[in-house]
RNA sequence: GGGCCGGUAGAUCAGCUCGGUAGAUCGCCUCGCUUGCAACGAGGAGGCCUCGGGUUCAAAUCCCGACCGGUCCA
């Protein structure tokens, strides 16, 4: 792309404005990039690589000196006056885009529909000054002086027709930014010809460069990437990025990018840690930072010679080169660190095991080693707060996330400390074991890592004498790459079907208009497309609608699925006669329709009351909602209390009581946006222009084309069966609404009163006491058996029998025991049948539960158990002569 | 999403290869020493070996499954 962009560079480039400036196009004599600049002997390009580093350190560069939050003031300031709109940024979570999780960039708040031309942007041309984040550089954060986990991309976009797309504008505009903006000479400017690629998108480039430093890249993109394919994009899209950290930096001209960028948080931070301002470990700092490029973590095999080189190269003695070094390196980490926390916990991310969120658990752990090698007394909260607090001009939402973040923060340090005991004393052991003769094996050394997380310099300070082999990472790596190569993409097939427009949707209305009408536009082997449909096709987390389709005969539906826009009905039967063109009658099984909406419509409740009751960053992580049961999972960092679980349940219920009305609108895209913000998108992205919102007063907004009740009330009621997390940073609601809660309260009715029946029970609350009393008498007896064979004393042995005997005479257990050998062995089937006690208990779940807690054992198996306690009492209670 | 490790006394863990009476340390309780505390000495309590199934004369131990933690990689 890049070779045939400067190849024909009027064609790709804004040539024309460029030489009007008074730019001239070189080729660079060192790597080939073809560049423009207004010296005609300019004969390199403006690549550090190609020029040899960074000349803007130390000097004035420009004529506006800004740091981190003027440049955005500024930015803002020059380009609404140039005709663009500056909008709010997107969250550091993109939610919305299936692709990653994070967001990389400005343009990712516009991937994938607006860029494909199907949802318009909230304002055109725009900027933006956008939160995003990074973390394959983070070895490098903190060492080079430039790198980051989390940045600031300012973005200038447009989305027109190819007609109207005017690149000399968009290059005046930002070239503007450079003269008038930052204020630099004309003569210290270069633009490179290139080209990027991100997100699936990509097309031609222009990179600005001064003095060494890659200021920003504006990109001219026309082309998508789907599969192996290019396509062309319907409309033309601008999409310059440049690093708001880069002008405040290069204007200062400081060492390191920190410096102008956390101003605030890197004075407090060098305080604390007694670093000078001007003393002899910031010289060194300086000093080492041209070389800092050679410790590219990627890049280099044998870290440990490459520090020697750097020593020997500046002359100074290489321990305190490190110290001084990886002092720096530790503040400067913690600062980046920090903010990506702040925007990405703020923004609803969560450090986890797996997942996106495993990189913020990363770069927190990161930033606790340094502060723990160095002893410093820094707390990551404060220093959120800090930037919290200086970053509030642009983005004062900040500050009203901190006391979440803080408490996220907090869970995550008692993890941290917890896991760090784990190790150690883990290694404690091991250094007990090799002092036995044991050998640590380099085996065991990638094993320690993988499956614990000790790593091999745990081993090392601790005391253990091994060499680590400078490759130990890349092993690591290797041993992953020979397990997870099994092929797993299943390939969802597609029918064949014809061109056709848009199904209509008749399900949006009333969820119980269930009959229609509607025209037949394609039938074939054995599937009919309408014209519209009232059947839902399994969307959203929502299965879909099952029923019966009236023609010639009469067909089931079977399956209901979107294909693009249209709505397939899968059909089984004798389909004699039907033919494209006839009108026919559609029934919708209401049953399962009514089911479904129930759990569709209390999954939105949940939600917000779990949102209202542990905290704002309750989003929806991923939702089921079937005929069976629903399903949400929700991102929270730590597991739920019975408490917690039980207030849920109970405010969702008192929501269902409300009768709130569930409102239903379609809404224009940014008006919706505007008015609920991006809590809308719970599910994920939305095409169109126009959305579906599903409102429950101030409980619940969201975006979703699901059935749903017009009422909580209609809800019935709603059951939660259970929690579970299924990875650190996500728990899994399951939970039954309407007529599925009623059968399952049958159901554990059923189970209680049999239980009951064979206890002897009358009364559901004295279910728990009684098994407690079960338990511990049965403990008491299996215990005193298995003493009573140890000891050969006859008189101590019958001490013990009457201390027993005197200990369980008064048990209530023994009422239990005695019912049970009167009875004889229950069959466990006809119990189960019985229903034996018709009485109405409020939460029978909650009792088996209890007592399932008291046996230690899953609630299936409570019946099994008491009847195996109660076999053993008979029988040793008989040994006993009772 | 994939891989790996783990679940035994209140806590931290040993025992598991190679099946046969469940252990250590800390903590706890009682007594002694001491003005008192700590330390020390003596004694003691505390285990459905996560749950379920299988193999076996016999399972903490072997096999299968579930549940719950942890960790690494993408």
């Amino acid at each position: 792309m890049k070779d045939q962009a400067s190849a024909d560079p009027d064609r790709f480039y804004p040539t024309e404005k460029m030489r009007e400036i008074g730019l001239l196009r070189s080729k660079c004599v060192k790597c080939g990039t073809s560049f423009w600049s207004v010296d005609p002997d300019r004969s390199v390009c403006g690549e550090p690589a190609c020029i040899g580093g960074y000349q803007f350190i130390g000097e004035k560069n420009c004529t506006h000196v800004m740091d981190f939050i003027g440049v955005w003031k500024r930015f803002s300031d020059l380009f609404e006056k140039r005709g663009y709109t500056p909008i709010k940024r997107y969250p550091s979570i993109s939610r919305w885009n299936p692709t990653s999780d994070f967001t990389l960039a400005s343009i990712t708040d516009f991937q994938p529909y607006v860029v494909r031309g199907a949802v318009k942007p909230p304002a055109n041309p725009l900027v933006v000054p956008q939160t995003c984040m990074r973390f394959n550089d983070v070895d490098n954060v903190g060492i080079t002086g430039r790198h980051n986990t989390g940045f600031i991309m300012i973005g200038q976009h447009a989305f027109v027709p190819e007609e109207e797309f005017d690149q000399a504008r968009y290059f005046d505009d930002i070239h503007a930014w450079m003269i008038e903006g930052m204020g630099l000479p004309l003569e210290d400017i270069v633009y490179h010809e290139d080209a990027w690629a991100g997100g699936g998108n990509f097309g031609c480039s222009l990179e600005f460069f001064s003095k060494g430093l890659e200021i920003g890249n504006q990109v001219y993109t026309m082309y998508e990437r789907e599969a192996d394919e290019l396509k062309g994009l319907d409309i033309r899209v601008l999409d310059m990025g440049m690093g708001q950290e880069r002008p405040a930096w290069f204007s200062h001209g400081t060492p390191t990018s920190y410096e102008p960028n956390f101003p605030t948080v890197m004075k407090r931070l060098f305080n604390i840690a007694g670093i000078q301002a001007n003393g002899e470990e910031k010289d060194m700092m300086a000093a080492f930072l041209p070389y800092s490029g050679l410790l590219n973590m990627e890049e280099v095999d044998d870290i440990g010679s490459v520090w020697t080189d750097i020593a020997t190269r500046m002359g100074v003695d290489l321990p305190l080169l490190k110290k001084s070094v990886l002092s720096h390196a530790g503040l400067y980490s913690i600062a980046d660190h920090s903010r990506t926390l702040l925007f990405a916990l703020g923004d609803g991310g969560l450090p986890s095991n797996s997942g996106g969120g495993y990189n913020l658990r990363l770069i927190y752990r990161r930033a606790m080693d340094f502060i723990q090698a160095n002893g410093w007394d820094i707390d990551i909260g404060d220093v959120c707060h800090w930037h919290a607090q200086y970053l509030v001009p642009q983005y004062p939402e900040m500050l009203g996330s901190i006391n979440e973040v803080r408490q996220i923060l907090e869970h995550e340090r008692e993890k941290y400390f917890s896991n760090k005991e784990k190790a150690t004393s883990t290694v404690r052991r091991l250094i007990k074991k090799e002092e036995g003769g044991g050998k640590i094996t380099m085996g065991d050394m990638l094993k320690l890592y993988d499956s614990q997380g000790i790593t091999p310099d745990l081993l090392r300070t601790s005391g253990l004498d091994l060499e680590v082999p400078p490759d130990f990472f890349k092993r690591v790596t290797e041993l992953h790459e020979n397990s997870g190569a099994k092929a797993q993409t299943v390939k969802e097939l597609k029918i064949e079907l014809g061109e056709h427009p848009e199904t209509g949707i008749l399900y949006f209305d009333n969820y119980l208009d269930l009959e229609f009408r509607a025209n037949v536009l394609e039938v074939s082997d054995g599937h009919v497309l309408l014209d519209s449909t009232a059947f839902y096709p399994t969307s959203g987390g929502q299965l879909h609608d099952t029923g019966t389709l009236v023609g010639p005969t009469t067909i089931e539906v079977v399956e209901v699925f979107k294909q693009d826009h249209l709505i397939v009905h899968r059909v089984s039967g004798d389909m004699t006669g039907w033919a494209a063109g006839m009108e026919v009658s559609g029934y919708v099984n209401e049953g399962r329709r009514r089911q479904l909406a129930q759990h569709h419509t209390s999954t939105h409740m949940i939600n917000g009351v779990a949102r209202r009751v542990l905290g704002n960053h309750i989003w929806q992580a991923g939702a089921e909602k079937t005929e069976e049961k629903g399903r949400l999972d929700i991102t929270h960092y730590k597991t739920l209390t019975a408490d917690e679980l039980d207030q849920i349940e109970r405010e969702v219920n008192d929501i269902v009581t409300a009768s709130i009305p569930v409102e239903s609108m379609l809404l224009p895209r940014d008006e919706a946006e505007n008015r609920f913000g991006f809590r809308l998108y719970q599910g994920g992205a939305v095409p169109g222009e126009t959305l579906r919102v599903i409102r429950i007063d101030d409980l619940d907004t969201e975006a979703c084309g699901g059935t749903h009740l017009r009422n909580t009330s209609e809800a019935g009621r709603i059951t939660i069966t259970g929690v579970k997390k299924i990875q650190d940073g996500i728990l899994r609601l399951e939970y039954v609404a309407g007529e599925r809660a009623l059968e399952m309260y049958h159901t554990d009715l059923k189970d209680l009163t049999g239980l009951m029946e064979v206890m002897g029970l009358e009364e559901s609350g004295a279910i728990l006491k009684a098994g407690e009393s079960i338990f511990s008498m049965w403990k008491k007896l299996r215990k005193y058996r298995s003493k009573a064979k140890k000891i050969k004393d006859v008189e101590r042995s019958a001490e013990a029998r009457e201390e027993l005997l005197g200990s369980i005479s008064s048990s209530p257990a023994l009422r239990y025991v005695k019912r049970f050998k009167e009875m004889g062995k229950p069959d466990e089937v006809a119990i189960a049948g019985s229903g034996a006690i018709d009485v109405d208990i409020a939460r029978p779940n909650q009792h088996l539960s209890d007592l399932s807690v008291v046996f230690s054992v899953q609630r299936t198996q409570l019946l099994r158990t008491y009847i195996r306690f109660m076999n053993d009492l008979v029988e040793w209670t008989d040994e006993l002569g009772r």
